[in-house]
DNA sequence: TCCGATTACTTTAAGCTTCAATCATTCGTG
DNA sequence: CACGAATGATTGAAGCTTAAAGTAATCGGA
């Protein structure tokens, strides 16, 4: 698993943490905060999801796909917008599809594409978890004031303009 | 990472809220602009993590954390500061201790608790990781300007302590 | 001393996620 | 038309993650 161990260079263990050189150490802080807002927002929604209505994030997304799309959508098209495998949208679909809220078609262009849709009965969950999911998220960002929800919004917006061109540049 | 050409569509869930009826669209828009942030900056250290040293996520920071305490770490310790389960961490533990990266005793204090600390090569490896990481970091946030990093850290505060304030009031 | 409560950890079941390999279908080009 | 390349989806192996149940050790009184 791990590469050659091959005692690089000079680095020793404690230089390489405890003083970082460079001025890196404020992205790492910046990362390390952004990290910590996002995984207590999303480990709350995740918490209820399961609590008020038995289901998961992912699952909550899957549909939230379908419902925005309106009409049906095949499987690679969901992975693409949900930014996920094939193999996972696969598994997530067969779920959704075994707990009727989902329905699955072969299209008739493309005998290879599967096309799914909501069904009355999954529309009609989403629509209740939706409504749900949007007020716990106002709750937990409701102690930020709209200025500065502006502003980090934002700012946001060229931190992910950062990655993208960085990840552009250097895709490996 | 390019869409397909055909539908008016975004790919990331950022572009999920077409129109919201609510006055919680503000929020929305901003939990789902921070999610698109936090994912694709991990999902390209990940990618990184795999690619160039065959190693995860948990498990580098795991070993950052035991790196970061200097001594060695209960189980139970380590899993508070990563804020993920126990049961969790046991596993993470087992593959570490079986690639040679951490060792474990148990307390002579008290028979329950397990310590880990990082072996020779642990320290080592962790240190190579580290260095790419930080480096890692820093490209991907490199686009923003020193102030911007200033101002979004604070407004991140800010969040947190909003989503925390929420949590706090209502735990369930 | 003893016994219930607490604490530390492990185990289990279920689900999520990825990558790599595979199968089926469709497309493009000679 | 034929055939190799590309595309859509599925499968399998491995790892991550959690909640819930279980085991072992410690602690705190009665």
């Amino acid at each position: 698993m791990s590469p050659p161990d091959d005692m690089t260079a000079g680095v020793d263990a404690e230089t390489a943490l405890a003083n970082m050189p460079d001025g890196h150490k404020d992205e790492l802080r910046l990362w390390l905060r952004l990290l910590t807002c996002t995984n207590l927002i999303q480990a709350a929604i995740r918490r209820r999801l399961r609590q008020d209505f038995g289901t998961t994030l992912p699952r909550f997304d899957l549909l939230a796909q379908l419902e925005r799309a309106g009409g049906g959508l095949t499987l690679g098209e969901i992975s693409r917008r949900m930014m996920v495998s094939n193999g996972n949208v696969t598994g997530l679909a067969a779920r959704l599809e075994a707990e009727g809220l989902i329905e699955r078609r072969t299209s008739a262009a493309d005998r290879r594409a599967q096309t799914l849709r909501l069904t009355p009965r999954g529309r009609r969950e989403f629509a209740r978890q939706s409504a749900a999911h949007e007020a716990w998220i106002a709750e937990l960002l409701g102690g930020l004031s709209a200025p500065d929800r502006a502003a980090l919004h934002r700012l946001l917006g060229r931190a992910k303009g950062s990655v993208q061109a960085s990840l552009q540049e250097l895709p490996e």
